[in-house]
DNA sequence: ACGTAACGGTACTTAATAAGTAACATGACT
DNA sequence: AGTCATGTTACTTATTAAGTACCGTTACGT
């Protein structure tokens, strides 16, 4: 399959929303993320059942925030996606009669749970408005060095 | 894409010529993954390449190890496969103009870095005789608890 | 009321990639 | 010499998100 693009996605989309206090129709996002309006609309359907967006139909609507990004974790809008496959590998039979293949099978999905947990974990640190906090500090400490660099 | 299966297969398949003196063909592990001879040669490949096995042709060929499980760790056998695309999930644009995009895919690939490093972890601390050794206990254990329930 | 803007949903096509398949040249044992 | 098996190339299939098109429904604005 292709990529899986969407959380990374419809986090840049948030950030979006958090930074506007009118509706952003899924054709402006469409043009953000350069892709089309349906693709949104499917993609953010997720999020409102979740709770974290709302949508508005007819003239002047569109999509926004349902709640601040400060309480909206990374796990939450991961989970609003449906908690899409993170692995592109796995393991072919969940039972084989074989026992070194469940033994293949056990080291390989182990290995990989242990990944999964490392990736939630590290989602469920985070708040989506910590992201452009950090992307802040990140800018701030760029024009810094760009500063010291001058005085050179 | 199809779900990538071709490190436990291959563990699977390497633990099965550890336990066997002559040479196995391409045929017969096949058989044993459900699957064809054109396609165990090719995944086989890259492990001839990394040393891990042989293979001889003619009367009586088929794959070798060329050393002991003891000595080949699994993330040996996963760099000897290319390092298949672990992820299912990813990022659109590498350098977007965006800083909000920007903050996402860093977010993104961010957990996604850390998970990798868990996985190879996981990986580089088990040699595949381990992966036996382990299933031996398991099975012990086993036995262990069905003697335990027939006393009862 | 009417027209337009926007979502909601369905259905279909495209893209990317491992698996799966077929065929054949090459090499090695008996 | 004949057969067995690898090595290699080329092609098809399967899977799934992305991408696209379309239309019904709803809501705002005049």
């Amino acid at each position: 399959m292709r990529t899986d693009n969407r959380l990374s996605r419809i986090l840049h989309v948030l950030m979006h929303l958090g930074e506007s206090d009118e509706p952003i129709t899924s054709d402006m996002i469409g043009q953000m993320l350069g892709t089309n309006p349906s693709l949104v609309r499917r993609t953010m359907g997720g999020l409102r059942e979740a709770g974290i967006v709302g949508s508005t139909k007819g003239h002047r609507g569109g999509w926004l925030l349902e709640k601040p990004l400060t309480e909206v974790s990374l796990t939450e809008v991961y989970a609003a996606l449906g908690e899409p496959k993170l692995f592109a590998m796995g393991t072919s039979d969940d039972t084989p009669t074989c026992l070194l293949e469940q033994a293949a099978n056990a080291a390989t999905q182990n290995a990989l749970e242990a990944a999964r947990m490392t990736f939630l974990k590290s989602l469920s640190s985070q708040k989506v408005s910590d992201l452009i906090d950090e992307k802040r500090e990140e800018i701030a400490a760029f024009q810094k060095r760009r500063e010291k660099a001058q005085s050179d």
